[in-house]
DNA sequence: GTCTTTTTATGCGGAGCAGTACAATAACAG
DNA sequence: CTGTTATTGTACTGCTCCGCATAAAAAGAC
């Protein structure tokens, strides 16, 4: 199923993947509105007949570019996370990373989901946000919830909560990042995140 | 100064601040480049003309708006800071009316400020925002640091830190707020935020 | 070599938009 | 009542943009 057979007609030109990443270049840079489909066949290297025919239109390939970025960029800081052995270290890595990737190119600073998606008006960016949202904080909260059961953080430690703490943290980052914030200051949140998130009155 | 003397010519149809009051729903619903200026011109009761007459260009519309809401709406968390006497009701009261304002109206959720002229590729409306953090910032830091003078906060409390905390938390209360998360989960989130702004290590 | 299939390339059309020119309007000055 | 000044209303202009229609191109099938 995932072998690609052989292809009957003519051959594409270019890489989904690749295309979908070039696109989130642009929508991240200019947004959903100020993003024309010129500036996307550009950066995509495809015309613009070959995007409707391959992602639909304008707001189709915008949700594809979405789904494609939380695979990508945008997982960056989780599984950073899950890379680490010690909680601490692992939720350094997760801030870091996150401060990272939102400071990462001048031209689209913050992130594509929290300060662009977020922005728009349509119903289904924002709602794929929101459930992304839920999809860290789940993630997060399961990794504390173990590290609690490995009696690495005390047994009243309330994970839902640090996990909560973590994600607001997260979303603070991309907004101080969004308008420019200096890296090091944001690094100076992220460790202080770190340590908010352990904190111990974390417990309901 | 301040006395209006005689205009001389047609008298305007419009009252300045109301006008920009109505322009700053549009844009907050809609954002800058989703909202049209017919939408805007509906909206102010007053025509095209009129309103590059009055404000300028768009993009000199919007950093109208974007002050006159800073005065308005976008202060009210801050003059509810202000009006509690103790510091604890202050904190409460500000992250309260954050998530009052973000969630008032359904059709424009979150922050004039955090979400939509964040998300703008304008950079003097990124700037403003910039700059009314580190305002608000400033103010919550003044009233934490003349607690501590009182000794209603230990005198190792960081003042600085504590004002940090105070507007990440409200980012994040901001962020939640666009993507459509409930009010009673952000009334969570605030008074949470409030006893992290207090919590005992916040000193340097 | 010819047919079929899939993708690419060119170009068009209808709609919406920002900004402005021009004339009409409503006040005051004398 | 007449002239001056500031604002309002109508309509226009050039531009951009999204989406698609049509034709050419590049592969395999037989």
């Amino acid at each position: 199923m995932v072998e690609k057979s052989k292809q009957r007609g003519r051959p594409r030109a270019y890489d989904p993947a690749t295309a979908l990443d070039s696109a989130a270049e642009i929508f991240w840079a200019n947004g959903f509105s100020d993003a024309s489909l010129d500036d996307l066949s550009a950066a995509m290297g495809m015309g613009r007949p070959s995007i409707y025919n391959a992602f639909g239109d304008k707001q189709a390939l915008f949700l594809r570019v979405l789904e494609r970025f939380r695979e990508t960029t945008g997982s960056t800081p989780l599984r950073a996370f899950a890379a680490e052995d010690s909680i601490d270290a692992a939720l350094d890595a997760f801030f870091r990373q996150t401060v990272e990737y939102t400071t990462g190119d001048s031209s689209h600073l913050g992130c594509l989901l929290g300060n662009v998606a977020s922005a728009t008006e349509l119903p289904e960016a924002r709602t794929f946000v929101k459930a992304n949202l839920a999809l860290v904080e789940v993630e997060i909260a399961d990794r504390l919830a173990a590290a609690v059961q490995c009696g690495e953080l005390p047994s009243d430690y309330s994970a839902a909560l640090g996990a909560r703490r973590a994600v607001n943290a997260m979303l603070a980052l991309g907004a101080r990042a969004r308008v420019g914030t200096p890296r090091e200051d944001l690094l100076d949140d992220a460790a202080e995140a770190t340590s908010m998130v352990l904190a111990t009155p974390a417990a309901a």
